[in-house]
RNA sequence: GCCGCGGUGGCGGAAUUGGCAGACGCAGCAGACUCAAAAUCUGCCGGUGUUAAUCACUGUAAGGGUUCAAGUCCCUUCCGCGGCACCA
């Protein structure tokens, strides 16, 4: 008969997360002799919708990382913020007529509720805000370093209009045509934007991968988003002009198979030689039509190539000296390389497909394909031909021969691309950080002096976005005229607003020394803090804000603000929880579950554990209401272990081997992602007590132990229960010994060609004569070997023994 | 098309990296307790061989291979997921 309560989390976990609140147990201590440790989750968007069953996934196991190495003995910082700016926010306001700002304060207030509910170690003394004016003035600050040095710059370009936001968005915001938060159309649209030069770093983004322990896939992720590729930079020679035009290509190679020339409707040579161009209308028309689609309306019409010849045109090939026509089509764009391209049909699916629709002539390079029927890519496993002093070459050889030709007559050089494009840093918003910088008409773009940061946004009535595609600040006349820091004569404010990603570059900063007033944070703090030791977030985040966030980091080490190469040591990520359909939770499926709903019917401890147990912590995973009534009954099962302890503060024998592969087990898992093992281990031991009936207070103490940074509060109640004053926070981590976690006596198979006769027990080093003559005299297993000869006898110490026999 | 990841019971998933496939949990079935239900506890739970224990065979997307031994390594094919995509 039980003498104790039942389990009962409502009023436990309430106790103790008050508990660890008022004696600060989580808040960080500064100039430490512990080593440190930084652990960070993505800090959320306060969205209306409040926290889904998703967010606790990352929070937990990052939890379950910091409460272990506490009682490791490590200074652990594990902090928590809002990153608050965006659209999603200012559109809700638009549309209820509330300000952004009560908006994003109600929706801090309600995240803010429920992470405490669910009991993390965050240290919420150190809580930030992007949208706090004493933050994103230093979001302010490091813009105006990037503009000294000339890494922000303004600039026409055409870029990714939303229409339905009314916003401009980077290349990374655009997602399959569509905008990446709204699915709306995205069209092309000339504007004047802020731009940053992300692609300086392009080639220090990807060698700097070597140094940091991120999982695999982000890594080969972000080197694909950075799209490096290494090739010849080659000049062609126009007829009768002094005109050039420069191609990039990666396969030189096949410079002898070039037998005409294309290049993008928006090239800058067109107006040049428009003199030349004896069908320039048609060129122009078609250089209309071009304008008008959207990069993703282009790429859709991929299998049916248009283009329009430039007549009277002809340029020359710098190898063969023949004559090559000169085309204009979209599917050469300006964006990449130099807009301009050599045409190898007989090598080049694209080449191919616009030299049949237009008669031109196919020359096979490389021997390998039938160029009549298809182009022969797979070029490396070819050899040239028809390619004069190339020829009869392997196409690597051919390269670097050809290269050389080229480089001594000056008609090329070696160059490296790269699909990464510089940052489209301006939005026309309200609810974002103003850039701080003044337009002059005597001095040009001048920063605001560094004493007036921050450069706070004005408080109005309106923040609707405009439609000629203005910022709203625009509209606020008395904010946008100002005085030139410079000259003092009459100059405007910048109206567009830095984008959400910004805020979000540098905040792992912030926590570090999230009230400094003087720098973004102390040089001590970041001499101690940096670099993050275990930053974990998701995958949709890698090309975005993981690459943005670097880049910045990279440039404050370059002005010395940061000690360090990289913000992050350590990437990981977490799968998705899906509904129980499968499907990815969603309002209009109907399928979300609120984390309040599983706190109220089975408490905190319950979803931790049931979300680190769901499955493999990479993979998305459907939610199941069962499987948390599991975990439910998992931590029934541990609190009734009060009823079963028996004197004795060691572990006894017949549990000793279990418990020192347990803490290895869990100890390990914890470590490596594999939180749903470790709990099934603790599962195991829990089983293991119920089949002896009795436990000492030592295996208890030590399973509460293991079990407490999953599960928090039930495990300190039944710490102090114990009858200890000091909390289980305070204790220190179980330590195995590698000697006991291996049985006196184990269970080897026994096979017959392979298949399984039976088991025999042994000592775990049993030498290989006392197994085999064990074997042997066993009864169930002779009769297998019965007149048959023994041909082979493999003996794996611990894990098998295998005899071969003939006949 | 390219790059990356994956395919194991009714379900989520394990498998010390080549050594007894299916740990742990869910669901299911049977039993105990109960007037009854819930909760709890005990047992069974990949398939086939008509039932059970035993046993035998078979089984990790499909086919082939290497090996004493393959979920794990190699080749071919199929399917699913994620990213990129007219990138020269």
């Amino acid at each position: 008969m039980s003498t104790n309560p039942s389990y009962n989390p409502e009023s436990i976990e309430e106790k103790w997360q008050k508990r660890w609140e008022e004696k600060q147990v989580f808040h960080v201590k500064e100039s430490d002799d512990r080593p440190k440790f930084y652990a960070l989750i993505e800090f959320p968007y306060p969205s209306g919708q409040g926290l889904h069953v998703g967010h606790p996934r990352p929070y937990t196991a990052l939890d379950v990382v910091a409460r272990k190495r506490r009682m490791q003995g490590y200074n652990v910082l594990f902090p928590m913020g809002w990153d608050a700016f965006g659209l999603p926010t200012e559109n809700y306001a638009i549309k209820n007529k509330i300000h952004p700002e009560k908006v994003t304060k109600d929706n801090v207030a309600r995240f803010k509720a429920q992470l405490q509910s669910l009991g993390f170690s965050f240290d919420w003394s150190r809580e930030i805000n992007t949208t706090d004016p004493s933050y994103y003035k230093w979001t302010q600050w490091i813009f105006l370093k990037l503009f000294e040095k000339g890494l922000a710059y303004k600039q026409e370009i055409p870029i990714n209009w939303c229409t339905s936001c009314k916003v401009g968005l980077s290349n990374e915001e655009v997602v399959q045509g569509g905008c990446e938060r709204c699915g709306g159309e995205v069209v092309q649209k000339v504007k004047n934007q802020w731009m940053l030069r992300i692609t300086e770093y392009a080639e220090r983004l990807i060698n700097d991968l070597d140094e940091v322990d991120y999982i695999e896939r982000v890594k080969t992720q972000q080197k694909n988003w950075i799209g490096k590729s290494e090739g010849m930079e080659i000049k062609f020679t126009i007829e009768g002009t002094e005109e050039a035009l420069k191609v990039f290509t990666t396969r030189p190679d096949t410079l002898f198979g070039a037998t005409y020339m294309v290049i993008s409707p928006e090239h800058p040579i067109l107006n040049k030689l428009k003199s030349q161009i004896k069908n320039f209308d048609e060129v122009h028309r078609y250089q209309h039509e071009a304008a008008k689609k959207s990069d993703f309306e282009r790429s859709e019409l991929v299998k049916d190539k248009t283009g329009v010849q430039l007549e009277g045109i002809r340029a020359i090939n710098p190898v063969s000296k023949e004559e090559m026509t000169v085309w204009i089509s979209d599917y050469v764009l300006m964006s990449y390389g130099t807009g301009a391209i050599m045409a190898v049909p007989g090598h080049d699916t694209r080449d191919w497909e616009f030299a049949k629709k237009f008669n031109l002539p196919i020359k096979e390079v490389v021997k390998g394909g039938d160029v009549t029927k298809e182009a022969f890519t797979d070029v490396d496993q070819g050899i040239l031909i028809n390619s004069d002093f190339i020829n009869d070459l392997k196409p690597q050889q051919g390269i670097e021969k050809i290269n050389n030709w080229l480089t001594d007559r000056g008609l090329g050089e070696k160059k490296v691309n790269y699909k990464l494009r510089d940052w489209v840093f301006s939005r026309q918003r309200y609810w974002g950080e103003p850039i701080p910088l003044v337009d002059c008409e005597d001095c040009g773009w001048v920063p605001i002096p560094e004493k007036e940061l921050p450069l706070e946004l004005p408080k109005v009535e309106n923040y609707e976005p405009t439609d000629d595609g203005e910022s709203p600040l625009a509209n606020i006349k008395d904010w946008v005229k100002t005085t030139c820091p410079s000259c003092g004569k009459e100059a405007r404010r910048e109206t567009d607003t830095m984008p959400q990603w910004a805020g979000s570059s540098w905040y792992y900063l912030r926590y570090m020394d999230p009230n400094n007033d003087e720098a973004l944070a102390s040089k001590e703090r970041l001499d101690y803090w940096l670099p993050v030791d275990w930053y974990n977030g998701g995958m949709e985040h890698t090309t975005l804000h993981l690459l943005y966030s670097r880049f910045w980091h990279k440039f404050l080490y370059d002005i010395n603000v940061v000690p360090t190469k990289e913000p992050y040591n350590k990437r990981t990520s977490h799968g998705m929880i899906l509904g129980e359909n499968n499907e990815k939770m969603s309002k209009s499926k109907g399928n979300v579950v609120n984390p309040d709903d599983i706190v109220e019917e089975f408490g905190a401890d319950t979803l931790r554990v049931y979300e680190m147990f769901i499955g493999d912590f990479e993979k998305s995973v459907p939610w199941s209401q069962n499987g948390v009534k599991g975990c439910r009954r998992f931590l029934d099962r541990v609190w009734k272990v009060q009823d079963m302890l028996v004197e004795g503060d060691a572990f006894s024998k017949d549990l000793e081997v279990k418990m020192h592969q347990t803490i290895k087990k869990v100890s390990e898992d914890y470590e490596n992602l594999k939180y749903n093992t470790g709990i099934a281990a603790l599962m195991t031991l829990i089983n293991e007590f119920y089949n002896l009936g009795r436990v000492t207070k030592t295996e208890f103490e030590t399973l509460l132990i293991l079990l407490n940074p999953v599960a928090p509060h039930i495990t300190e109640e039944l710490w102090e229960s114990l009858g200890y004053s000091e909390g289980i926070v305070e204790q220190h981590w179980p330590t195995w010994n590698e000697e006991k976690t291996v049985a006196k006596f184990i269970e080897i198979a026994v096979q017959i060609n392979g298949k399984v006769r039976g088991t025999i027990e042994v000592e775990p080093d049993a030498k290989k004569e006392t197994v085999e003559k064990m074997i042997k005299e066993s009864e169930s297993i002779k009769e297998y070997l019965d007149n048959r000869q023994i041909v082979k006898e493999i003996y794996v110490p611990g894990r098998i023994y295998n005899i071969v026999v003939k006949g």
